[in-house]
DNA sequence: AGTTCATATCGACGGCTGTCAATATCGACA
DNA sequence: TGTCGATATTGACAGCCGTCGATATGAACT
């Protein structure tokens, strides 16, 4: 699941209407949080700091391959930072995509009629 | 398509591990933003204030039913409000549940180790 | 009541995705 | 080189969801 960059920066969901394209990317940045195993995964490794990919399978109750997919998943989408050291795979947060989102939920209040 | 209260209230996906309850309420809160349909439909009708359903078929390319049905996603999901006047239904923007998502994703910065 | 129009609901189809068992890959170590 | 152990990949299955045609609901108007 690759997440391209997100064309429409810094202007928020409800400041101007979203082009197709810059809806697709937002969406597809949404789709790879919209999983509680992977919003999991973010969390304690962002508790834990850097985390080997083998504290990660147990505490979740997942198999092997599917925390594997999701820790994938989450580090095309440019979320999660890997670093192969040895047999193990460490993985970090990487905090600046974050940001993307949470601009573009950052709606003007003032827009909003209500 | 319900989306209950967020109980993890706060403190963002990065300062502590999430239970599986609040891991489950929060990825269905962004499932709700995963799709480029819905997040136009809230661009759309955040831009222009109340928006009559009549006006929001045709700029999409879409079925009546598919737009009838992501208002009500949006709507089940507490990010829209829906008042019906005579045959229309005028919708706009409740964008008090946004801060739920925004602050999901507003973790400390200083807790990410890189 | 009957008609028209806007919106919602129903039923069905197709594609996407989360999951796991099986297998492959690759590094460490003897 | 050979084995072991950690992780990634593959293939398959099941359930979810976006979509649309058909239909239902309900308001306005004659």
């Amino acid at each position: 699941m690759e997440v391209k960059t997100i064309t429409a920066c810094c202007d928020g969901l409800l400041a101007a209407p979203l082009s197709e394209a810059a809806a697709d990317d937002l969406a597809a940045a949404f789709k790879v949080m919209a999983d509680p195993v992977r919003l999991r995964l973010l969390s304690i490794i962002a508790a834990q700091g850097e985390t080997c990919a083998c504290n990660l399978t147990t505490p979740l109750g997942k198999s092997q391959p599917t925390i594997s997919h999701h820790l994938s998943v989450l580090t095309d989408a440019g979320l999660l930072h890997r670093e192969k050291r040895g047999k193990w795979a460490w993985y970090s947060v990487a905090p600046d995509r974050f940001a993307v989102l949470r601009d573009a939920l950052a709606g003007a209040p003032e827009l909003v009629r209500q």
